[in-house]
DNA sequence: CGTTTTTGACCAGCGC
DNA sequence: GCGCTGGTCAAAAACG
């Protein structure tokens, strides 16, 4: 596995091509307008959104900044479901491999972040159409609680995690971000096989938005991206240069433990070409991702007005959902074996820096 | 030349 | 206060 390949993922590149199509920012607009969709939505979006440290009052251009930054991976029909509290249920026990282990994530995201297993689990059934499917979980009661006895966390580290949305994206979703991340940052995570990459937005200097892309250690062929910030521009139509995107050469420093190297059909091997700063042809991303690809993307929100709209959602969805719930369409599956055979460069460990610390 | 990636080091938060 | 961990910085290298 080389780099390159890893640029695919880490990928996360944006804007290129875009423009041009419309989408899924349907009802959500960034505060700078730019919410235009630029490609077909992803079928399976998931997302979950808000702040988990800091329970600041979600101003809805945050919000929308965040959505909109998940915008790529958001289906036309999902952007409407926005979730925030999740009733006051236990933490769903999960067992069973393939659904459940994304819960499973979930759960290991929380905890490595907030340190907390997720208060709630929420599931978005496949209803609409077979091939999206959206599951959101998220844990507040402690934090709320949390809130009232404890002053306000301020901490650099804190403030970044005030507001976050997290998506589940395939490997080939990932491509699917139209804005402009430059890589800044690799650490391992404890917890994890995979190390956490840390983009930054590359489009403006002073864009406070950050993007972390993890893999799921549970479900290779699903990353977790995490967005943070908010961009302070407006989605950036083209890439301004790519010297330094593609690195073909460079050979991954640690290998990544990949089973078997299975040829890579020919539309993994285009995107297995595309990195992170690649510039995006058209909806090139799209079109290899076809749209059946799982985008699970989750917005953990602590904000009120979310949890309203779960409560109704709450009622609707059952805990047996919670079984069903995750990936239903892992159509990519197979590529994305194929193509994380090779893939990962530092997957490994101690490349960002000390590991901590 | 300009930009991105890599990666060691530093800083800060959190738990004990 | 100490240790662990996560997040970020910055220098060097790589790439177009």
């Amino acid at each position: 596995m080389s780099s390159e390949d890893w640029d695919l993922f880490a990928v996360v590149r944006s804007c290129s091509s875009s423009v041009s199509t419309t989408n899924s920012c349907a009802g959500h607009e960034d505060n700078r307008g730019n919410c235009k969709q630029e490609q077909d939505p992803p079928p399976l979006f998931t997302y979950i959104h808000g702040d988990r440290d800091n329970k600041e009052p979600s101003s809805s251009s945050s919000c929308n900044e965040l959505q909109d930054s998940c915008k790529p991976f958001l289906p036309v029909t999902t952007t409407t479901t926005t979730w925030s509290s999740p009733p006051l249920l236990p933490p769903p026990t999960v067992s069973s491999p393939s659904p459940k282990i994304l819960m499973k994530q979930e759960q290991v995201l929380h905890e490595s972040q907030d340190q907390k297993p997720p208060l709630s689990v929420r599931v978005f059934p496949p209803s609409t159409s077979s091939s999206s499917s959206v599951f959101v979980f998220r844990g507040q009661r402690d934090q709320l609680l949390q809130q009232q006895s404890q002053p306000p966390l301020r901490s650099r580290k804190r403030k970044n995690q005030q507001k976050r949305t997290i998506c589940h994206v395939t490997q080939e979703n990932l491509s699917s971000d139209l804005w402009a991340w430059r890589k800044y940052g690799q650490k391992p995570i404890k917890g994890s096989p995979y190390p956490r990459n840390y983009y930054r937005c590359s489009s403006t200097k002073g864009c406070l938005a950050r993007k972390q892309v993890e893999r799921s250690n549970l479900d290779p062929n699903i990353f977790i991206v995490t967005y943070t910030g908010e961009h302070t521009h407006p989605r950036p139509t083209h890439r301004n240069s790519l010297a330094g995107s593609t690195r073909n050469k460079s050979q991954p420093v640690n290998p990544v433990p990949k089973p078997d190297p299975s040829p890579l059909s020919d539309t993994v091997k285009e995107e297995i070409h595309l990195s992170p700063t690649t510039p995006l042809k058209g909806n090139d991303d799209v079109q290899v991702t076809n749209g059946d690809e799982d985008i699970i993307s989750q917005e953990v929100n602590m904000d009120d007005e979310d949890e309203e709209e779960v409560e109704e959602d709450e009622e609707e969805e059952e805990d047996d959902d919670v079984d069903d719930l995750l990936i239903p369409n892992l159509a990519v599956r197979d590529r994305d074996d194929l193509f994380f055979a090779g893939n990962f460069p530092s997957w490994s460990a101690g490349s960002a820096g000390d590991g901590g610390g």
